[in-house]
DNA sequence: CGCGTTTGACCAGCGC
DNA sequence: GCGCTGGTCAAACGCG
């Protein structure tokens, strides 16, 4: 994992944690191989595997450096100066010479070393020999406790920064609980009693179209029917059963996208359970076929969620983006006006995850990717597929919270093209003949490459050409963020909007980058693991979040909004098809 | 041989 | 009722 720059103490069973924990400490006075200043990371290091993820202990470097006692290397030339003072640890295999003498200038000579001494000297060398082993050992009893000294310190700085860790993990995951909270309550506000649907004589709480996070599925009910072929053993729910109630999002986000199945510890693989029985409550997938003759007006409801879609606009050599979910394609067709081809694909990550997604080129520009999707999650998503999935099911969310709350969509649209797009407003538009609501995210334009740190080019998702990793920690980040904006504003958009909010005054908000979001997403940006990526996402949309509720009354979340708008344009779009002339 | 993709067939919704 | 279209199925196929 992650190593302290320059400290390797390998043989050193103290030092040995250094290479689990994500802190990147130097605590030499100057690596000599790098030739870097204290406290400044090795790029070569960086490059390979450190995250320079700014932990803001209280422990300052330069307080840090000031304690001295850690710099003992210093000591190390000065008591020998044999050894080499680009050594960065006492060589432990270094055997002193017999000419080997060693003037500390410290009397660390103790009671408990002279008797040792005494003991493994007895008949065996004349004086100046005794002192130079004393010497010797005194030198190697000072250094131990200085060692001891310094690792005392470093687990003090690890404790702290685990500490910080918790504090912020256990932030992000009371940010999600509340999300998800909130969520329900705007299904309590706009589904009403649209929130429970029956199936299979079994009420469960309707699934709100949360394309991102695992939700209130139930997956333990077996696949069958149907036809499709049969998952393998890797059907094993993985889906706790905690996650059916509010604290679903939990397991989404406490462990780095570690644990994805409980019980396999994996991702569920290969051909896909047919995922979804007839009637199954969340085949939103398979829209046209569930269609019981029940309540009209619960009915439609029900309908217009299922339906709704969220599509995603990004360009991309690629056939299909990378979203950090694992999909297989299941079939493909020529749509009208469209001479490219639609893909069909489902989520495979889980057994009966009823998420589907259609890729498609852009008639007009077959540069620009088209992914849409539809369904909701109904198991742990990593990071990186949590970044895309909360980005549409926030951008769904918002669809549907406005779709609900308000028959003029027009003026949701309106409502998006002010708050969201304040600069693109001709980029928002909806269509009132729609079959069902879809959200466009148009990711395909970044005019602040300034404001958010990026080549523009880098919004084509993914990198072709760049380590999968990295390309996925770029084309998750800027969707976390976007989702994050995208979530808050769909809590202005439902809840808001509906009473007397007047959404001009959201208006320039988002013309602002608040500079921790710049350093965080800098950060996140310059390093690769994915673990980075989300975590300093998630760290951002944190602090987004807390910026937002620090000035929630009267404004909006400007480093949310900004987050969307600076680094993906935000363009919204509501229509009824992913094509780019919006005919279908 | 297992797994994923391809592709024609099939089904349902919708408009005329 | 018929045709068009979108969406899905599943056997065939290809690849490692």
């Amino acid at each position: 994992m992650v190593r302290g720059g320059g400290l390797f103490m390998d043989s050193d069973p103290i030092g040995s944690f250094f290479f689990h924990k994500p802190i990147v400490l130097n605590s030499f006075p100057e690596d000599t191989k790098t030739n870097h200043p204290k406290w400044k990371l090795s790029p070569h290091k960086m490059d390979e595997d450190t995250i320079p993820f700014q932990v803001n202990l209280s422990s300052s470097p330069s307080s840090l450096h000031n304690t001295t006692e850690m710099d003992f290397f210093s000591d190390n030339t000065t008591k020998d100066d044999n050894v080499p003072a680009s050594s960065p640890l006492p060589d432990n295999h270094h055997h002193p010479s017999p000419d080997f003498q060693v003037n500390t200038g410290l009397n660390l000579l103790t009671a408990n070393a002279s008797s040792d001494q005494s003991r493994s000297d007895a008949g065996i060398s004349p004086n100046s020999e005794n002192k130079g082993a004393k010497n010797e050992l005194a030198v190697l009893q000072a250094e131990l406790k200085q060692m001891k000294r310094e690792n005392q310190k470093l687990r003090d700085t690890l404790d702290q920064v685990n500490t910080n860790y918790d504090a912020l993990q256990t932030h992000f995951t009371i940010l999600m609980q509340q999300q998800k909270a909130e969520e329900v309550e705007e299904q309590e506000v706009f589904g009403g009693k649209l929130e429970e649907k029956k199936q299979g004589g079994v009420l469960v709480p309707r699934q709100f179209m949360d394309l991102g996070l695992a939700t209130n599925a139930d997956t333990d009910e077996p696949s069958s029917s149907s036809g499709g072929r049969s998952q393998d053993g890797s059907g094993s729910p993985n889906v706790e059963v905690a996650s059916k109630e509010l604290g679903t999002r939990k397991n989404n986000v406490n462990d780095e996208g570690v644990v994805y199945d409980q019980e396999k510890k994996e991702y569920g693989r290969g051909v896909e359970r047919d995922d979804s029985p007839s009637g199954h409550a969340f085949s939103g997938d398979k829209v046209p076929r569930f269609s019981p003759p029940k309540n009209n007006n619960v009915d439609q409801a029900e309908a217009t969620m299922r339906k709704a879609r969220v599509s995603v606009r990004a360009r991309s050599e690629a056939p299909m983006i990378t979203d950090g979910c694992q999909w297989r394609k299941y079939g493909q067709k020529m749509a009208k006006g469209n001479p490219c081809p639609r893909a069909y694909y489902r989520c495979t990550m889980a057994a009966g995850c009823p998420v589907r997604k259609q890729v498609q080129r852009c008639a007009e520009d077959r540069t620009v990717l088209i992914t849409t999707y539809e369904g909701n999650h109904n198991h742990p998503l990593p990071p990186a597929a949590m970044a895309m999935a909360q980005t549409t099911s926030s951008a769904a969310r918002m669809l549907l919270s406005g779709s609900m709350s308000s028959a003029d969509s027009l003026m949701n649209a309106n409502f998006f093209t002010r708050t969201l797009l304040p600069c693109s407003s001709s980029m928002a538009t909806i269509s009132a003949s729609a079959p069902f609501p879809t959200v466009t995210l148009d990711l395909t334009q970044s005019p602040n490459p300034l404001q958010f740190p990026r080549h523009p080019n880098q919004l084509q998702i993914p990198l072709q050409g760049v380590p999968q990793n990295f390309a996925n920690s770029q084309a998750s980040l800027m969707p976390q963020i976007f989702g994050q904006a995208l979530y808050n504003q769909s809590k202005f958009s439902g809840l808001q909007m509906s009473h007397d909010a007047d959404p001009s005054q959201f208006g320039n908000h988002s013309q602002q980058v608040s500079p921790h979001l710049a350093d965080t997403v800098g950060a996140a940006i310059a390093t690769d693991p994915n673990f980075t990526a989300a975590l300093a996402a998630a760290i951002t949309s944190i602090i987004g979040s807390a910026q937002q509720h620090n000035n929630s009354d009267n404004s909006n979340n400007n480093g949310n909004m900004t987050a969307s708008n600076s680094n993906a344009n935000g363009n919204i779009t509501s229509s009824n098809n992913n094509n780019c002339n919006g005919k279908q």
